[in-house]
DNA sequence: TCGCTATTTTACCATTTGGTAAAGTTACGA
DNA sequence: TCGTAACTTTACCAAATGGTAAAATAGCGA
């Protein structure tokens, strides 16, 4: 399998290729998104990419090449915001910057935060290695960098691999579980409370004891 | 469609049926909580159970009927909790009480887990009716309930809602993304952590101001 | 404008999937 | 122990699905 069906010009993507990967990207996003890898058909994104379900098949490998390009492209920016966390910074406000851009991303990008979330749960079978090499060490760092922030005594004593689980799983709800949310919050207005409740809590909670 | 196969019997399932149909819903909690609805076959339930394929549609009318019938059956236990908070109870211990539940509910029942969060994240087709029905008048009265607690000085001032978002997200988190969390801490013992963090977090977060 | 390559379409295919018909087989009360 | 209803299996289908072959068309540099 995997015999590349690309044009053999050396490398460089053509404007038409260009357009047409990326329109396959965000319907497969779409898609992906919304039934998990299994639940997506080719010719659901074929559709809602305004191709054919052969044409798409020209650009990419298969069904499972797309689900992976989407999955790689994505992780770089969904990291983006831990990586910008800085040790020299005031470790409260560097938190809560955190936080709140976490936040900001499931507001912005629900359709990724869906597509993490439906790989996860459904046993990371495309994904396993990335976790491995990129996010482990990624934590592992982070979890140093406050595990020392706690031992100066410049916030309050907390497990840091259970506070990034809190923080993810806190953030990402609101995009993972939008339509229940919606239920039991139909105003709008009030979902923008996540800021300041979540901004309330972590604070209260990494708020060293002064002492 | 929906034509019921079932014997015509007076309404009491025998031995059998109560056998087979419960083979068939384990199986089937395993199967569609590991893939979502669509990405679930009846070949792989039926297998799982021990089953033939037509002989699993004489007990169930179809793969919808399974899956309904499954949520339903979870609903109930899944929301149990919620209805043991206690209005007479001291606040922050019944709220405690209510995290801790939740928590071992997550740690028990991690395919139940699953499968809400597959069926939440995909749209929630098949228990919208529920949310609007069920979850939703429940959540509203415990919101009422927190929300007179805070407003007689027993809680910290939150938002009752997002409170009870995060409980929800915070200790789902470690069924729904069990595969995240091995890789991050593959200590489980560490894991045990969970409880203490969550514990403290919420602890403090709720604690009413002195004064 | 020509010729060549990149792109797109048309017509397929094999497999999988949810589901059915009907012929067995088993269990159980009379 | 026998008859009947409950249960199970075998043999199928039609539709959907991922994917391919090859013909047709469009775009672009010389």
């Amino acid at each position: 399998m995997a015999e590349l069906n690309m044009p053999s010009n050396g490398g460089k993507p053509s404007r038409i290729q260009r357009r047409n990967r990326g329109l396959i990207l965000e319907a497969a996003l779409d898609v992906f998104s919304r039934y998990g890898y299994r639940g997506a058909t080719l010719d659901q994104i074929a559709e809602q990419a305004g191709l054919s379900k052969p044409n798409i098949l020209y650009y990419f490998d298969g069904k499972e090449a797309i689900h992976v390009t989407l999955l790689n492209q994505l992780m770089d920016n969904w990291l983006a915001p831990m990586h910008e966390i800085d040790p020299q910074g005031e470790p409260l406000e560097e938190l809560l910057r955190y936080l709140h851009r976490k936040l900001e991303m499931s507001r912005e990008f629900p359709r990724e935060s869906r597509l993490f979330a439906n790989e996860i749960i459904q046993g990371a079978p495309r994904i396993a290695g990335h976790l491995d090499e990129v996010l482990k060490p990624l934590v592992d760092d982070t979890a140093a960098l406050i595990e020392g922030w706690v031992r100066a005594g410049r916030l309050a004593p907390v497990d840091p691999r259970h506070l990034i689980f809190s923080i993810w799983a806190t953030t990402q709800h609101y995009a993972d579980f939008e339509v229940q949310v919606d239920v039991l919050m139909p105003e709008k207005a009030a979902q923008n409370g996540a800021t300041e409740f979540l901004d309330r809590m972590y604070r209260r909670l990494l708020t060293p004891e002064p002492g």
